[in-house]
DNA sequence: TTAATTACTTTGAACTTCAAAGTATTCTGA
DNA sequence: TCAGAATACTTTGAAGTTCAAAGTAATTAA
């Protein structure tokens, strides 16, 4: 049992630092190459469809408006991003993709969809059930468990 | 079939940004909100135990040496590192945890097993068992595509 | 012993982020 | 109505993170 857990957070470590490695290597790699991380963070958070104010997208993020701002700077400059005035609200600036965004956006997802068709392939119709519906639930608790902020119990004191 | 492999991106975006958040939050409020997360990954590398040399750690982390100089010049000054030249050859520099940072690392291991053990907790047996398995498979294929360090084509390869 | 190599540090530049201060616009209450 | 509060965003200054390239000191090789 408790093997299990040194197992299971091993792989968590693990995988986690593979899949960072392993997309910023495709990046940095494909047609989108001016991107950086962060850039293409903030276009996935930007998204297909409709535009959104700066603050919407700032949330999303979990950033500040101001660093927002600044990433979009540059976003816009590369050619990525549009910003506009509101017409009805001049305070807003709406945020949407350009084509050429639009084109990243996609190009990123299907890496996404890629690494997530590797993923299934190695996985049976049966496990493939019980690891989404796995991850579902850690999800959702760990969505209780943030929201409430404190996490607590962890911070009493030395070990060791 | 396509529909489970959107479920299965969207709740592994979900829970990466969920555990790095939560991670952060619980490093803030703890004993050790001196440090910053790149610092406790540094600290992470170094681990118990014998000192190692700088390339060491820096090939650990995936990061320049100068990069890790920088780093450990800030822990050294908080006092979680000790850094010494080596004896035999005065080229190296040997870099190890303080008890401070012995503190920091066993602080830090623990809320991990507290945060797998939230997680093991809500899972019966035959889902921790397809979780483990599927995240070992899992790995182990990123690492032979991440090993070729290309990560081309995409799909020409069936595992399984 | 000179030349090359190795292990690390320093430097300069770019990027990321935040908090706080600043600007423009809209809303609100007396 | 209109002055002050609130809102939406931008700018600024500071601290971190990271790299490449240049610099230093020690070791190894020819």
């Amino acid at each position: 049992m408790d093997h299990k857990k040194e197992i299971l957070n091993h792989m968590l470590v693990v995988l986690f630092n593979q899949i960072l490695s392993i997309e910023e290597k495709v990046l940095k790699q494909g047609p989108y190459k001016d991107l950086t991380m962060s850039e293409l963070h903030v276009i996935e958070a930007i998204g297909i469809g409709d535009k959104h104010p700066m603050s919407y997208i700032a949330q999303k993020l979990d950033v500040t408006v101001g660093t927002l701002t600044i990433a979009i700077n540059t976003l816009v400059r590369k050619g990525y991003v549009s910003r506009n005035r509101g017409t009805e609200d001049k305070r807003v600036v709406e945020i949407a993709l350009t084509d050429k965004g639009h084109a990243a956006f996609e190009h990123h997802k299907t890496f996404h969809e890629e690494m997530i068709g590797y993923t299934m392939s190695i996985l049976d119709e049966a496990e493939s059930d019980v690891l989404i519906k796995t991850l579902t639930k850690i999800t959702k608790y760990f969505d209780e468990k943030y929201a409430q902020t404190k996490f607590e119990k962890i911070g009493d004191e030395d070990e060791n």
